[in-house]
DNA sequence: CTATTAGACGATAAGTATTATCGTCCGTCA
DNA sequence: TGACGGACGATAATACTTATCGTCTAATAG
């Protein structure tokens, strides 16, 4: 177990201005938060442990600093499939095509993959059952509609 | 512009028998709908058209079932991850590794793919930023508690 | 073909997750 | 120092989903 070394004042304020953003006190301690917590904790998960250090803070900030942070490219969304339950009718193994600005999803059948990945090493005992692969990007309708 | 053949009656019982379910009207309809339905719509756009042709459905009823398909393997999720948001703080390239059963995301370098998907045809117009890669199966402690 | 019964249905209330609004506050620059 | 714009926190509002419950229907045993 080693520790995750903290990232100082300095270093926050050169990644806020790379970007656009104000250093608040508040974003740098829900970045730190972040960054400490193991895994990919949700908005609530990481609210709580954040008020520990900012008593006032609300969730509404955690919310809106994290969309700022994936607007702004601080940070990435682990999915883009989270608005709501999607289903699959198509039988055939493939796989999705997903435009990040619009959120369109389109199938892509896995005969179109020249070539599949496969993994070398896994942790010890997860057992695969498949591969789900996204295909991410901006759809012919929103470069247009970008160009424009 | 072809039409989507419809699936009749005998069909679909033969389905629902298959893994276990009550053939109904509504499921029929339902599954019916989904299928004629391009892309991956969500389960309000289900209901919409649904209910033109069973006025007296209700949403409920939607989710339900949809439910109860993905549970009976007559439907997949598009993914695994639309409980709520997550973000990504690891720089590096990587993908992940799911857990179906408790929805666990453990982070998997992209140096562990021996090989990575290459795409041959691509809709016109798409422009790719990324690959993500979900890694689908049953974590080890998923796997210990299934057993015992 | 009918009676029985488990499971399905529809209405609706409740529960999560997320976003918008708004008044106030703080830091920056003139 | 004063004005301004953006950030904050509280909270209302909205979207999405699930639970509950009384009624009804499909499966099936006779």
């Amino acid at each position: 177990m080693h520790d995750i070394p903290s990232l100082d004042a300095r270093s926050f304020r050169e990644l806020c201005a790379d970007h656009g953003l104000a250093a608040t006190h508040q974003r740098q301690m829900l970045y730190d938060v972040m960054r400490t917590m193991p895994g990919h904790p949700s908005p609530e998960e990481i609210y709580a442990r954040l008020k520990r250090r900012i008593p006032a803070i609300s969730l509404a900030t955690v919310y809106k600093n994290i969309h700022l942070f994936v607007e702004r490219g601080v940070l990435k969304e682990v999915s883009m499939h989270h608005g709501s339950l999607r289903v699959e009718m198509n039988g055939h193994p493939h796989h999705h095509l997903v435009c990040s600005q619009c959120k369109a999803i389109t199938d892509i059948e896995e005969e179109d993959f020249g070539m599949l990945p496969t993994l070398q090493r896994l942790p010890g005992g997860f057992e695969v059952d498949r591969y789900a692969i996204d295909v991410i990007g901006i759809c012919a309708a929103c470069q247009k509609a970008k160009s424009s």
